[in-house]
DNA sequence: GAAATACGATAACAAATGTTAATAGATTTT
DNA sequence: AAAATCTATTAACATTTGTTATCGTATTTC
């Protein structure tokens, strides 16, 4: 529980008591390589955050295809966030690629957080806020930057990630395929 | 100023005499067609509400073509919200397609609000959360959809766009050059 | 109203990216 | 330890998308 506490405590004002409490409404699970932490079509009444491991997000497409979102690393929430605000049935499925521990805020707890924290929604802006600061940053960079120069500077997104993920995962990530991807790493 | 409030309070419980004290600190101002209302490298330090017209926002990349990341429209807000909250020089030029009216909210307004609005940083967090959930869903059908299926279901997104914005600028949204579009326009 | 510019379509060709198939080395499972 | 599966590379070919150039029309500017 250490870390998500510093977390918190990094991103709003609250004592170590309000911590204290919200954290009663959390659980800690593990999840084994190749494990689903949450699948989609069902509703999302969860936010993980993640202790160790690291999460592959993926969406599937009318062919069966999984293409990879986005990858979610040691500190960071993850949960499909939009059909969790929405209550909608989800779009993406969560998987463990190596060993993994997590913390499970239920919807109560992140609504609890909301009312009684003395900042709750501050709280709640500032995650909003930094995830939108990525996507944009992903958007942006999807009209700027060649599949190659992103490829060249995912370690900045994602530090480590070649030793923890296979490539195909990567070039699904990017947008392209694993042979193309080959192709591309030959260039200077 | 109808338009504006009746945004926040379909968003937040806020009293008339609370918008009333918080639209002191807005401005209203006018743009002709073609105009800027912000530009690259300057450190954006407000937020546009539309109340008339549509606002393009576009990224100009090292050859200095200009990309179309966004259509701003009606009851809608806008800024380079990420350099907004990073207070750093902004990436996006946001330029009238329309002659157009906006409101301008300046940073030190959306900070009083913050501070002094009852549910401040609520409604913080649900514009947050509302532009998550959109490019969440740009990202999403970047990899499942054709250039060509987000081409025809565009108007789901921005209504009526194609009465408002030249085709090639409705190209370059959606990442293809003009004379590509003109060729999938003729696909069934 | 004339001139200039912007716009959209099309053709021909070039470049980027996908598909299929084969191979060899890792890694996992039994 | 053997078998099965997963992984990354490469080649050959197909498809998609971009580039350059041209044309006719609409729209804007003077």
């Amino acid at each position: 529980m250490k870390a998500i506490q510093a977390v918190m405590q990094e991103m709003i004002d609250i004592s170590e008591e309000e911590v204290g409490q919200f954290l009663k409404g959390v659980e800690v699970k593990s999840f084994k390589r190749q494990e689903t932490l949450s699948t989609a079509e069902r509703i999302p009444n969860e936010i993980f955050f993640i202790n160790k491991g690291i999460i592959r997000v993926f969406i599937t497409d009318r062919e069966g295809v999984e293409h990879t979102v986005h990858f979610a690393l040691e500190r960071q929430f993850i949960a499909d966030y939009s059909n969790f605000i929405l209550q909608q049935p989800s779009c993406y499925t969560l998987q463990a690629i190596e060993d993994s521990e997590v913390i499970v805020l239920p919807r109560t707890t992140i609504e609890w957080g909301y009312r009684n924290l003395k900042e709750g929604q501050k709280m709640g802006r500032l995650v909003a806020e930094f995830y939108f600061i990525y996507q944009d940053n992903r958007i942006k960079n999807s009209y700027i930057r060649t599949p190659k120069e992103r490829y060249d500077s995912i370690t900045e997104i994602f530090p480590n990630i070649h030793n923890r993920v296979p490539q195909h995962m990567i070039a699904s990530y990017l947008g392209i395929t694993p042979i193309h991807l080959s192709r591309l790493k030959k260039q200077v």
